[in-house]
DNA sequence: TGTACATCAGTGAACGCGCGTTCACTGATGTAC
DNA sequence: TGTACATCAGTGAACGCGCGTTCACTGATGTAC
């Protein structure tokens, strides 16, 4: 039986791997079940015996791509300048850049809805908060008067505006704004916007 | 003839307005032809002759959004405070708080997709660019030593700034934040993004 | 070691649904004489 | 004013496509004796 279990979770990691890489090609309206069996050599059927829906698929792939997120924003953190100023530039560009390099899969993070009677399973929801944490601190060592719940609504504002910035650059639907200049009005909002916090805060 | 092409004319409008109400209702995905011939009164195929495409409808409701978001922005605008200061914050809220009113109006209007081939009309492209210009006004009256060309970049990234947290803000997907917390973040937000940036210019 | 049996992953055809779009037809409205 | 004809909006059944999901069946793998 050990042999069969093993094949089978191979099959899985398979499977998501295949979704993955489909999403990041054909984007999330893409990824169809028939292609995925094709892919990693099974049956139409069978995808159904390693995963319940397509939905927990999507939802799989995207915790890797939360999860290799918060490697690109950690790896962001730990740098030789400490200053949390320049950390928070920094976590705003590795954003920048990680959207840019992982287009739709980044995109199917938020395109993806679920039925409205469906509820997010535990461990989506857990991922989905991690990346977070990494502007919490060192906006922390900014603004030290804020109390721990301001300065988790003040985070998620600063992300919420960073992520803006990198949705609408990269859309490219009216105008094509190149990277390089949307990294660098990135860097300079952000900077803006901490100097301003931190100015207030006095 | 006249009598004809004027009750053609009515049905035009009537079948864009109940489309403005199934996409308010139902969100985008909830807009089908059949729903909507029933609700104007005629047959399924009659619509074809009042619009040539899905897409098209799609496209004459984002036009109506935009243009109700456009005199909400004005209106923000021609107000006692002359400020540009506060012209901008008054903006940033006007933006938020129509977003929240015709909330799914206004995601119709960053999901809708065209195929890859067809391009968007072009009352449409003009439609979309309208509401940069209120921004772009007390800005420059902050940031006298702009060029135009970096003043429209500057506004444009101001906006996607407040777009992406209205826009995560209103998910709701994970956390839910109330409005008026919402509205007390933007603002916060947007003054000191203002600041930053005007003292940075200095 | 060999045989009978049970289990369950794997198969792929078929179901079911939804929906945009087309099309042959009709009937009301307008025109020509 | 009346008749024949043309036009074209309006009809709704049918086409076509795509696709997630199910299900009766098979065959390989593992277990019991």
């Amino acid at each position: 039986m050990s042999k069969a279990l093993e094949r089978r979770e191979k099959l899985r990691v398979d499977l998501i791997q295949a979704a993955e890489r489909m999403i990041a090609k054909r984007g999330l309206a893409g990824l169809k079940t028939r292609d995925l069996a094709r892919e990693i050599g099974c049956a139409n059927g069978a995808v159904y015996n390693l995963v319940t829906d397509v939905d927990e698929l999507v939802l799989r792939v995207g915790s890797r791509t939360l999860r290799r997120l918060d490697e690109a924003l950690s790896a962001a953190v730990r740098t030789n300048d400490p200053s949390p100023h320049e950390t928070l530039v920094r976590i705003a560009l590795a954003y920048c850049d990680f959207a840019a390099e992982n287009l739709e899969l980044w995109r199917a993070l938020f395109e993806h809805r679920m039925e409205a009677d469906k509820a997010l399973p535990d461990w989506s929801i857990d991922d989905q908060l991690q990346p977070f944490r990494h502007i919490y601190q060192p906006l922390g060592a900014l603004l030290p008067k804020r109390s721990p719940d301001e300065l988790s609504v003040t985070a998620r504002s600063l992300f919420s505006a960073v992520h803006g910035m990198v949705a609408l650059g990269l859309e490219q639907k009216l105008v094509a704004v190149p990277l390089p200049a949307l990294r660098k009005e990135i860097a300079g909002l952000v900077r803006a916007m901490i100097d301003g916090l931190v100015a207030r805060a006095e």
